[in-house]
DNA sequence: CATGAATGAGCCTTCATTCAT
DNA sequence: CATGAATGAAGGCTCATTCAT
């Protein structure tokens, strides 16, 4: 599909990804500019469209290739000797607070990805988002001791309760970064809450 | 402010309404044409100009339209004799699912609302949302009795776990209904789950 | 013509005309917009054109209002009695200091018709502009004592030499006054600059 | 900056150009329509915007192409050895409506950039006219022998008043011309005009 | 492989003018 | 007399995509 793209020499690879991404992170789909794409890339024109048949093209591209790196980066870094669920997640979520201050752009374009609405995009991507979204965390599982989880209740649902409270946290933090005149997401803090919750899920869902 | 679009008779009120929410429900704010409004609506093209400024008071006032609509809705339904949490958050649920049936392109504006980036909007909309969501469920709180809850923990943030928990689920219907081949969110499906929700929740977070 | 809006009470008459030249002083004729006027005067679109049969009609009448006040006021204030040429060309131009004061957007108004050269209007407007400049000055001469001048060369020529100079005079501080911060004309400057061509032209064209 | 522009054939800038100053010409800054400019040129939309960013920028690239033009035949063609001051400005009138005659669509279009007043345009080109204005007559002077002038008055202001003189002169020509039923401007006459202002102003002006 | 000139439909918005009330 | 809703052509400009070189 992309062979191409892909033989080119990395630098020049890197930079239209960095222009693309850059370029879609801080307009969304719609209003991104192939425009300022190429001119960002230094390349023509032409030679965007010779290697991505169309924009459409370009913007799945770059959602795999932002994917695979930040899925990579984290599974190279979580450590899956920890075997206590809450103390994996803290680390997750420091890990992931780490490579939002390395790739601002990529993550900002990730979040583009799970925001955008384009009529021409939503179908194809929705399945590649929900995918993303289990991975993200479920696939980090790998020898956790459930056993300390109570047993009255279903485990999965309490997975879930789980996940979802830290996802929307994040998704609240984000939208306060957004009303906040500076927009600088305050990690400390986030991390803060995050104990406070930590200790809650604790009480209520272990034994 | 619209007042000219306000004297108008009802019926091309509305024509103009559902085929301006039926066309940003479709494809965001970017891409809404506002040719197609006025071609759906059978108006001229200066028409729709002169009652709205332009597309962003358009928009704008779709929003407080929709919202309101929906809250009004909301609160004649739900009845707020009902003390216990998770009886009142059922009906609520109920409710919700009910009025998605009959404005389907209503709610799908106001999701389309939410999740629109598009810089233009993003600023003066980001503080009516963040209203709304929290009126969405937290309005609907008077008169619960929440001594039924642990006191060993956070109460607030038991409450923001299950309000996050039932959002969550209800995206994920959403998402699971695009995925499917007739786009039709199962109700029934989703009652069943979410009772299954109750139940974990009320045993990990009731007394 | 314009009787029907000649037979109006005057208060409503000067309503109309004062928003009609505020607009055009300000935005010319082809970007003054009827809507404007119209909302500035308090009156309804259909009426403005109840009135003045469409924008071209307007801008003439208020030509020609313009053009009748202006001599007017000109000619009531104007010493006929001082027979020295300079001296009653001194007096003029004071006069047409003081009532650029008096009435500074109709004087806009008036330079905006002289700059105006939009196709639409340019035709009809170029002969009365023509006159206007005419009477501007020499239409002032009655009972000048011509015989000061020195009689080797062509009267009619020296007086136009003479007018040309103050006209290209006060152009050229209007320009210095549109590229200078606060946009405002220096009259006492004006004035100086005035005596100091005085001198000159005396010299060189009196006996 | 019009870099892209100027790298094309000579033929079709040419064409653009010839369309663009006519259009301009003809109806002055607001009033001309970009429309009607590709559809002259036999261009699309898209390259006009293309070549020059904007409206604006396609003005101002033909102002100063206009200038460079007509500045520089100008100067190929006027005599500096000729030192007495009234016969090197004679040549000077002579060249002018020569190339007037030759030019006739960029003349039009310069005296519009003159006139022009859209608030749009005025403030940068303000500063360029006054520039031109200066340059037009007052560069032509190297060499003249200001020595035949008479001494009793100040020099600059004679040497103003006659450029005024001229320039006036040449206004109510072009005047004259547009009210005339075939529009053309009658040289002889101007020619034998010139000459009898010249014996005025000899007359007065010299020792 | 690479360029960038060229396309033209489409975008939002403005505007003088008309006409039913 | 007076209103202001309604029109629709025209405005400047953007954009993904193509193609001759």
């Amino acid at each position: 599909m992309f062979s191409k793209f892909l033989n080119l020499d990395k630098e020049k690879q890197d930079r239209i990804i960095n222009a693309a991404i850059k370029e879609f992170a801080e307009k969304g789909y719609d209003r991104a500019s192939t425009n300022e794409i190429v001119k960002e890339a230094g390349i023509s024109k032409g030679l965007l469209f010779h290697y991505f048949q169309n924009k459409k093209q370009l913007f799945l591209f770059l959602f795999d290739y932002c994917y695979e790196l930040v899925t990579d980066e984290f599974y190279k870094k979580i450590n899956l000797k920890e075997t206590d669920f809450f103390r994996r997640m803290r680390h997750a979520i420091m890990i992931k607070a780490d490579m939002l201050g390395t790739y601002p752009d990529i993550f900002k374009f990730i979040q583009e990805v799970f925001l955008e609405e384009s009529a021409e995009i939503k179908i194809e991507f929705d399945r590649k988002k929900s995918e993303l979204t289990h991975i993200n965390m479920e696939r980090a599982y790998e020898g956790i001791d459930f056993s300390k989880f109570r047993d009255d209740v279903d485990l999965t649902k309490i997975i879930k309760i789980i996940n979802w409270t830290f996802e929307k946290m994040s998704d609240e933090a984000i939208q306060k970064a957004k009303l906040s005149p500076t927009h600088e997401i305050n990690y400390q803090a986030i991390q803060a809450e995050a104990e406070e919750y930590f200790e809650v899920l604790i009480k209520c869902f272990y034994k």
